[in-house]
DNA sequence: AATGAATGAGAGTTCATTCAT
DNA sequence: AATGAATGAACTCTCATTCAT
């Protein structure tokens, strides 16, 4: 956690400490960032930063916690009002589209969270799921748990393997924002990608011509 | 690519400064891993190494050559010749279990591999990516395509995606290995990963209760 | 010196700091010891402490005299009343004794003072002892020198040289503790401790045998 | 233990760096020492530096060895010759004023080696005393032991305190040293010196009029 | 071809101290 | 008088890479 020093802060400085480190993070990794980088980009004192933050793991977890809360709740904020108005392939449409969107926003934040969440096993990522316990990182899979809870979803489906087929999925995002800049990630296209995913979700993947189910 | 004096190496030697480099970029990644490290590791000289490799990241590439290349071979020679002889669903799950026993039986080049896959957006990657060019990571996608070029897939689910939601499953195993040691990764629980996954693939997500296609 | 700040504050918080302060010198010596915990420790502001003192030096000295003062009372009152009483075989005997039962009962105060003497010829120990010339810490010397008046000692006995003698060997009771916690210090082990320096300085070190003197 | 690159290098330039680090850490004991300082003195690079050694402990084992075992070298060389020829006073004396010498010669190393005695309960110094397990840092103690098996020495002695009063006394000459600068060493003040000690080993320090044993 | 010593920039981190409030 | 944020130099140590032999 940060040090109180930090969040005496005026909310301004903080937030442009943040972000300078989440460019950083964003940029590199974990492994590679560079607190020098980041107290150079921010323009404050290397002695400062120690004020601030234990050390870079402790930025780290804040940055992760920033991430991560801010993510769900700009996803909730689309989606809770309507949870009950809409069937299930609207709603998971709807939430599938929202994060999508969400992450064509916010970028590096979906850099950071994506980086974070691949490296759940590694140890500097399972301290900071420990420190930060109630933060979920898996929207999708609260969501399915509840779902299922409610019998739309197949009972028989796996919501951590969901889970993970879906991530896998929304990586493509990042690449082709890599690829072709985020400003290409217009509605339009988050729309085409996820009727893809929705595709395989809703029908499965092989041809009614040669499956019987 | 390595230097010529490389591959002017014994294989025997080659093989094994190439196990230590494996060794290595699966422990640490791409970028913590240490030049200094392999060296020490594999007993050749500093100096010795930058005969071999122009820097870190021609060595990096030639591990990934190495590590897809071995993967794809050793995937392929249990899979191919039963090419025909199964309907779909078998297939796939054939496939899948193959390569998630290759996984189980080389830890590391797994490793090394899904770090590789998952940073494909990032310069070093894309570098090396663009160098191998003929280089596929993606048996998965190939595999569909095909399929969907025999009509056993269908014609609507988009390839891509659905090798990426099968590469995010992937994950698990790892996950799993890296918690319980590769000794876990039995057959029984092979199978049953690949059940979940398979179930999901046919059926869908969706109850038949609340859901008409 | 201090500055008058500090002075002006309540005695009980005066304590208080220079106990913080004790604390770590005692842990870490004079180089090693660190401004920002003992401030941590005391919960006071970075700011104050350098409104109370001039720097690290002019607490170190301050926090010796507090040491070497009370170190020297609390010696004096066990020992001072029974000056006549005694013959000097069992003065010395007390005396030690005393001082060593002082030091186990302020074991902290007892390292601040032998680390201190043991670097009287350091920059830093040397400008405190210029500051606060009337200080002496040299308890024993001081006694051996009424002694040495009175003829009790005999008269070529270097009462410089005897005194650093008496203090390497005391050097070992804090050895001793360090190795078995303070809590071994027993009146025991203290008295067969000084048992074995008395026999020295009474008998001289070569056997009857073989020395004539 | 210095790593093999240090042990191949051309032995002046070893003595050069540990000349340079002599010269550091006699001035600034273990924790203030600096590498900075040293490899700037010495005129490597750091990273060199790093390639010889550790870190800072594994050098300072190395310069606690050197200097021990220098020490240890030269004061038997005068000394042991003559070991039987002498009696046991005139040995003594003989033992101390070689050291003395010793010492008066080699400021730098004297400095250090009653630095490391000092220490001897702190972590750093331990671990070091465990490495170079055979290294007697205490030439004094083993003398006093093997004169008591011979009975020269009264068997009442305690050798370890007999070991730590001369020790302590033995520091005056550093101070002497340091207040009057190395050249103050003469033969005629390490004499007088060690009358003083050999004063009160002979014959105690009472009087002979009140004193009866 | 092989060696391994040399390099120096840069990493994260701690420090005593200053100064505006 | 009290605060605590700001500072930047200094610390130990690691790195990929070069180059003389």
């Amino acid at each position: 956690m940060p040090k109180q020093t930090f969040l005496n802060l005026p909310e301004e400085k903080q937030n442009w400490i943040i972000d300078c480190a989440v460019e950083e993070f964003a940029q590199n990794g974990y492994a590679v960032a560079s607190i020098s980088r980041i107290v150079a980009a921010a323009g404050i004192a290397k002695g400062s930063f120690y004020q601030y933050f234990e050390d870079k793991e402790d930025l780290y977890g804040h940055v992760i916690d920033y991430a991560l809360v801010k993510r769900k709740i700009q996803v909730s904020d689309q989606v809770s009002t309507k949870l009950e108005e809409l069937n299930l392939t609207a709603f998971i449409r709807l939430l599938i589209k929202s994060e999508m969107r969400e992450f064509a926003q916010r970028p590096k934040i979906l850099k950071i969270s994506m980086d974070y969440a691949r490296h759940r096993n590694e140890p500097v990522q399972m301290r900071i799921a420990e420190k930060y316990k109630d933060l979920s990182d898996n929207y999708f899979q609260n969501f399915i748990q509840r779902e299922k809870a409610r019998n739309k979803v197949d009972q028989n489906v796996d919501d951590d393997i969901l889970s993970l087929m879906i991530f896998g999925a929304a990586s493509k995002i990042n690449e082709y924002a890599a690829k072709n800049g985020y400003e290409a990630l217009t509605d339009e296209y988050v729309d085409s990608f996820v009727d893809k995913i929705e595709y395989i979700l809703t029908h499965g993947i092989y041809s009614n011509t040669t499956q019987t189910v």
